[in-house]
RNA sequence: GGCCUCGUGGCGGAGUGGCUACGCAGAGGACUGCAAAUCCUCGUAUCCCAGUUCGAUUCUGGGCGAGGCCUCCA
């Protein structure tokens, strides 16, 4: 504790590097926008996800886990949801299809963040949980001249706000120029935003002062980050496509019907990801989600696990666009064999790793922005000193396993590997013994003929023989 | 049209006002019956044009190129 660098964080609402300096160490409070569960996520709802992941393990690193509150929310009332109700179940009422749609990718979610080695969030409300909250800040506005009524809406004046529009760097006169947002008569801005609409009697809706209606998107974010974090808090992230205008309008809510300065300190925004040099889109194809990634064949022809999709995304820096290609999938997964191969050969005892005795040039390009393409770059050092063979240093793992990584242990991978081609050890065990009795008498034609057929199989084998005794060995894995 | 990123070796991807990481792929070698794995060694890059500077890949301006946001899409 004596002199650590300071954690530096990326501000998109100041575009530069600062430093992190918590509003109470005690209680270092973090927001991040979760999934709008109307169908599963797909693989670039999982970069928000696994980056900020990584900031909370540093956050609870720093500052303790006791003292660091991570709050995800849940969207779980949402036009699309109704939708996707009604088309998936028309059998059922709305209430029920609703709720079967959203507890079912609700939990999807859930088994895909845990599958990606992410960390629980403190708090994961559901924003149906909430709507007391958000009428409450929807009357703060109204009484503040921030809000109107018109028109079956209730509507935030954009007017009333004078610097709204900072995150983003937008002006309301140029939005106005840009002519994409639909004038509508009952605005009286074009860029007013909606904080409650009317619900017919076929949609979902819960009574308010203004009649039963439900909540417009970006309020939702606004009631729960007060709930649990407070008028101001420190940091608050999500997706770049979100600073306008989500976070923007957030800002807005919180700001005026608190009438405070910030709504949170640090605003951070990753960046997007590409599938093989392409938008991903459901029109080309393209479209893979963290499921079918982890537990079906769509993508490269097989199943990953979790922790390779967690290395693949956390390879590139979390502000820059990502390529999501098999290739660098295929990668991660040999970076990781290599390092469980690796710690096998240690012999560390990762279950009585201290969690206070990290890589120092690691850390320092974890504190640098989480510049993970640097620190992942530290990890290849520590793993791959010849010297280390029989001492892998303890730091170097507890580095790794703090951003999510090796959290397995060596052989539970080997199983996960294994299990993943349905292989038949008995019958690669007797083929190796008969290549190892065709070896001994010299026959080379029928041990490499043996050696293609495990090869066929997916099986890698190695020789070796003891250097006393000079007896012929054979291990096996499977094949990368 | 407005705003914002970004252009580094064959590929991915960092940092830096002077000597440019790391990984993959590639080349040579050791080991092997031959392989594989492992180990040793090695090569190759900073979009273009100006400017600032003793010196720029790094700073400034312009150009070209790529991507994103401006549509309840992470």
């Amino acid at each position: 504790m004596t002199s650590t660098p300071p954690l530096k964080l990326y501000n998109t609402l100041t575009c530069s590097k600062q430093d992190f300096l918590p509003l109470d160490p005690a209680n270092v409070r973090m927001y991040v926008c979760g999934p709008t569960v109307y169908d599963f996520a797909h693989i670039g709802n999982a970069r928000p996800v696994i980056v900020f992941d990584v900031l909370f393990r540093l956050l609870r690193h720093i500052f303790g886990a006791e003292h660091v509150t991570y709050v995800r929310n849940i969207t779980d009332v949402d036009d699309k949801i109704n939708a996707r109700a009604a088309q998936d179940f028309p059998g059922l009422p709305l209430n029920d299809a609703i709720r079967a749609v959203t507890e079912t990718t609700a939990a999807r979610f859930q088994a895909d963040a845990k599958a990606l080695g992410c960390l629980e969030p403190t708090r994961e409300p559901r924003a149906t949980d909430n709507i007391a909250e958000m009428i409450a800040i929807i009357g703060k506005l109204i009484a503040g001249g921030h809000a109107y009524a018109a028109a079956g809406e209730v509507l935030f004046s954009v007017g009333s706000m004078p610097d709204y529009g900072r995150l983003s760097g937008r002006r309301l006169d140029e939005q106005q120029a840009g002519a994409r947002v639909a004038v509508e008569a009952h605005k009286r801005n074009p860029a007013d935003f909606v904080l409650w609409k009317l619900s017919a009697e076929n949609e979902p809706g819960w009574e308010s002062p203004w009649g039963r209606g439900r909540p417009g998107w970006h309020i939702e974010c606004s009631a729960m980050s007060h709930r649990y974090l407070g008028e101001t808090f420190d940091i608050h992230g999500g997706g770049l496509d979100l600073i306008f205008p989500h976070h923007e309008n957030e800002i807005a809510q919180s700001r005026c019907a608190f009438g405070t300065g910030a709504m949170a300190n640090i605003w951070m925004h990753n960046g997007f990801l590409r599938v093989e040099g392409e938008k991903m889109s459901k029109s080309l194809g393209n479209f893979v989600t963290i499921s079918d990634l982890l537990e079906t064949e769509k993508f490269g022809g097989r199943k990953w696990p979790g922790e390779v999709l967690r290395l693949a995304m956390l390879k590139t820096h979390y502000r820059q666009p990502i390529d999501w290609t098999v290739k660098a999938l295929e990668e991660a997964e040999r970076t990781l064999d290599k390092w469980y191969l690796k710690l096998r050969q240690s012999n560390i005892d990762i279950n009585a790793l201290p969690d206070d005795d990290l890589d120092e040039e690691f850390m320092g390009a974890l504190r640098d922005d989480l510049n993970l393409a640097e620190a992942i770059a530290q990890l290849y050092a520590v793993f791959g000193d010849r010297d280390m063979h029989q001492s892998l240093p303890a730091s170097g793992l507890a580095s790794a396993r703090l951003i999510g990584l090796l959290q397995h242990t060596p052989n539970e991978w080997e199983e996960m590997k294994r299990g993943r081609l349905n292989l038949d050890t008995n019958k690669i065990g007797s083929l190796i013994t008969a290549r190892l009795a065709a070896r001994a008498a010299k026959n080379f034609t029928e041990s490499d003929r043996i050696r293609d057929e495990l090869v066929a199989l997916g099986i890698q084998i190695q020789d070796s023989k003891d250097p006393v005794t000079g007896e012929l060995k054979t291990v096996w894995e499977v094949k990368r």
